[in-house]
DNA sequence: AAACTTGTAGTCAAGTAAACTATAAGATAA
DNA sequence: TTATCTTATAGTTTACTTGACTACAAGTTT
């Protein structure tokens, strides 16, 4: 068994310098169908059997935080090169059964399109659900998915995030409702679509919807240039 | 010597749990006479030892985070029941000379007519430093800091967290003051007034400056119900 | 009393938002 | 092939908000 040991009154590490006693647990958000999901994993072992929790894992000792997030990530689910961002720190001394645990939560905006190609993974281990309908997770995870929820929202008002969840070509009505998804509230299509247009954000493909059932609407790409000058001097989505 | 001793592949704590790999610094802005500063300590021991650096320490196996952010603000500073708020957590391998150590970044806002009475510190050991001419701190803190800024000017305009920086009672100049230091624009005077009072935020207290060599303006205090009203139905505050 | 400083009120033009109506472009069914 | 349905897109209107600016009020200092 691989052990530390650290003196606890200056702090130094006095054996092998490890870190174990921090993990990183990510929430996965994923837009399908008009619904916004989180991708929950099956534990296999331990006491918590059976049960689902968001993907996580330990913290490597030679490794930084965010790299170690993108890590665990790929190894539970085979995404690779997502948006992944730091939410806080979660450390109720209680909230690991034996022994104080402190995790640091992510959450991660993927396109469900990319995801099914690359998924490592079968229906029994990994499995989206809806945000509205989250069964009971291990530990406190449904306190950090309640708080990256809580967190969504307000960032996706401040900042054009909700594109990430989009497949790369996509029409207004679509970005719409993922709004008002996240947002919990209902929109006006000609106003959305002016109050969108107007920002400049959106490149328009000159293409058009096939395979629909009705008249086929544009579609439109996310340009990030401008989005890279729009954020430096603020901005916010206020719908 | 206390010692931890925790199985790597498990994670599990094999002799008392303890959580010492983890610290906690924070950032504490004050204001004063139209400049934003923050608090910053000398380090008396160890390789830092004459620098400064941000008020921080170890978390105890048995407190949460918040907590303990807490309490090392109290022993530092005196300060207590401030407002605290996590960033998020800075974890680079090399950013501690000594091994592996992850730390929590958290910010504090404190009305600095409080601090004068409750600090317990000597000038030689904590100094109130303006943003604009912070030393070079120990470790990461200088990327913590201007991390904590860069959180600041955003949180600014989405919750009107500005007002924890002021006295009880201030005057709309002070407060105007107060977000063009914050955010670094000018503003026009009437339409600040007419757009932050129309938000019904503040309470008019009927009272005045006194001692002041110019016409004297009317004192406001914040109105904490009104906020959280207004926090409920997602508002902001862009000047 | 004049000059100065800061506080407070109001005006006006330009821009924006919200609600709503109308029409266009296809797809499907009678 | 015409009518009907669905979704996309354009435009109108009214109320409100913003930013720039002017004016004046209320005190202080010289």
């Amino acid at each position: 068994m691989k052990k530390a040991l650290i003196n606890m009154d200056s702090g130094e590490l006095v054996e092998t310098p490890v870190m174990n006693s921090i993990t990183i647990d990510s929430v996965v958000f994923g837009f399908e169908k008009g619904s916004l999901e989180v991708l929950l994993v099956k534990h296999a072992e331990g006491i918590s059997k059976g049960k689902w929790g968001l993907p996580g894992g330990w913290i490597k000792q030679e490794e930084g935080i965010d790299e170690a997030a993108h890590r665990l990530l790929r190894e539970l689910t085979g995404l690779d090169q997502i948006y992944l961002e730091q939410l806080k720190a979660f450390g109720d001394p209680n909230r690991f059964p034996n022994g104080r645990v402190i995790t640091i939560g992510y959450y991660a905006l993927v396109k469900r399109e990319d995801y099914r190609i690359k998924a490592g993974f079968t229906a029994s281990e990994a499995k989206w659900y809806k945000v509205r309908e989250i069964p009971d997770l291990i530990y406190d995870h449904n306190e950090i998915l309640e708080y990256s929820l809580q967190n969504l929202r307000n960032r996706v008002r401040q900042a054009p995030i909700g594109f990430t969840l989009l497949p790369e070509k996509f029409t207004l009505l679509q970005l719409m409702q993922l709004y008002e998804e996240i947002l919990g509230v209902e929109m006006d299509k000609p106003n959305f679509r002016r109050k969108i247009l107007r920002m400049k954000l959106l490149v328009d493909l000159n293409e058009k919807q096939k395979d629909v059932s009705h008249r086929a609407a544009k579609l439109y790409k996310f340009d990030n240039d401008i989005y890279q000058k729009l954020t430096r001097k603020g901005f916010n989505f206020e719908f």
